[in-house]
DNA sequence: ATAAAACCTTGATCCAAGTCATAAGAACAA
DNA sequence: TTGTTCTTATGACTTGGATCAAGGTTTTAT
């Protein structure tokens, strides 16, 4: 974990917190007025940290929240008819898990932290009621749910079209722009899955996930140690990935 | 097309439709007291159709309205950085479009049609507010929305994970399950798209889907006249997908 | 501190699916 | 109707990445 990312204190009351919070601009990125923002607050719950391993709900559960991660990181997949674990999605601070939970009333996936992590619990129904009294937010969740889309939608031509050198390279492009936006160094950071789980969720072996790494290092295109990467050479990454400099979103993920 | 599936008498005024259209309880299905039907309908443009490879919208262009299919079959693609199409998606009568356009109000795709196809035009602004209106309306359109994004990560799993036989009947069967659910037959129905389309879409070469179909046809799962495909021995295809029988959602799509 | 378990790397081998090539239908336009 | 283009099928060949195997390193638990 970068040490700039220090565990938040975890204040034990439910006191209002989104103003402070330093992810409120991109968990639900919202003008809110003052009042509504309490409002907001008042439906959310801070949950006692995650340890490492720890699930944050199962595949099949009844749904009833969404979760904002605050610190750390989850994984979530499902697991399928022959067993095996699929990954279905990495999520950071500011990022939205369970949304997928909506339809049917039910978890299709599960979430699982990856290292100690902190999340905001958003009971859906309320959010659904208060949307329908502050029109910004209702517009705020639409905007959060149709990115969610498109992002899956460029991560389906990942698997679909390219190769490992690619999907490994946008993999890392991706989560170097999340830790961007958050304010973190786009070029350092620290995976906090396994080469495995990165493979998994890429459609990859581990052996290859490996080897990819390893040359990418050998090419200097990255630095390397353990789980501590730094991209070298953005530009050569981005054009591996087939991204015009200029157009950031496209076809990145 | 199914002999069934008749052109709809494509009425030139707004009247109110809904409440008539076949494929209500599908695209937004919903308990809505008449009143609130007429609401809905009211906001609603009903369009001209559109002829075999016109373009609904342009990846790029301003996003304003979702539409709904209402005969035929659309695809949605974008154009990769290296000028292939991609193709993400296609859609049968009572599916939804364009939801990925909401978040930075540009679609993300473009949406072009296989056939002869007739949508309804749902503005996306006039749809926002109904909702806030209407609870049960707003719930449904999150619903729709937590539906695609489930079964993009279900066609994530299978882009990364399944081999060639599986990806090609995981394919047929979700076909299947869209045209069942309409009332059509799910073991006979056309194909709207080419063999190059379904290979694009599930990340094989034309050569492998013409070869999986050849091979499946030998081995009597199924039974191929150009387009018209009839499943023969369904259970059979969903072992081979692995569907456990009795749970038709999930590892499908 | 030490053992056990999980994770990462690298090499050797193999095979599923891609590519190339060809030819025969289908669909379409003039 | 006839040519042109698109689509489908099938064979021969190639290859990227999976699998198998083994050894080293890091993490976790006691």
């Amino acid at each position: 974990m970068p040490a700039t990312h220090t565990q938040s204190r975890f204040s034990s009351k439910l006191s209002s917190q989104c103003q402070n919070c330093s992810l409120s601009a991109l968990c639900l990125p919202i003008a809110l007025a003052d009042e509504d923002i309490n409002r907001l607050d008042q439906i959310i719950e801070r949950k006692r940290p995650l340890k490492k391993g720890e699930v944050l709900f199962h595949q099949g559960q009844p749904f009833n929240s969404v979760f904002a991660v605050r610190t750390g990181t989850l994984k979530t997949f499902n697991i399928t008819s022959s067993g095996e674990e699929q990954i279905t999605g990495f999520y950071c601070p500011s990022e939205l898990v369970g949304l997928s939970g909506i339809d049917d009333n039910t978890y299709p996936i599960s979430a699982k932290a990856l290292e100690t992590t902190t999340v905001c619990e958003i009971p859906f129904s309320h959010l659904e009621n208060l949307s329908s009294q502050i029109p910004s937010l209702k517009h705020q969740v639409f905007k959060v749910m149709s990115r969610k889309i498109g992002d899956d939608q460029q991560m389906m031509v990942l698997l679909g079209k390219k190769n490992a050198d690619e999907k490994v390279a946008s993999f890392l492009l991706n989560l170097s722009n999340r830790f961007k936006k958050r304010g973190y160094s786009a070029t350092s950071f620290r995976l906090s899955m396994s080469r495995g789980e990165v493979g998994n969720y890429l459609g990859l072996a581990v052996e290859t996930v490996s080897r990819v790494i390893t040359r990418f290092q050998k090419n200097e295109l990255i630095q390397v140690d353990g789980k501590e990467i730094s991209i070298i050479d953005l530009p050569e990454m981005q054009k591996l990935v087939g991204v015009a400099p200029d157009c950031g979103k496209i076809a990145q993920f």
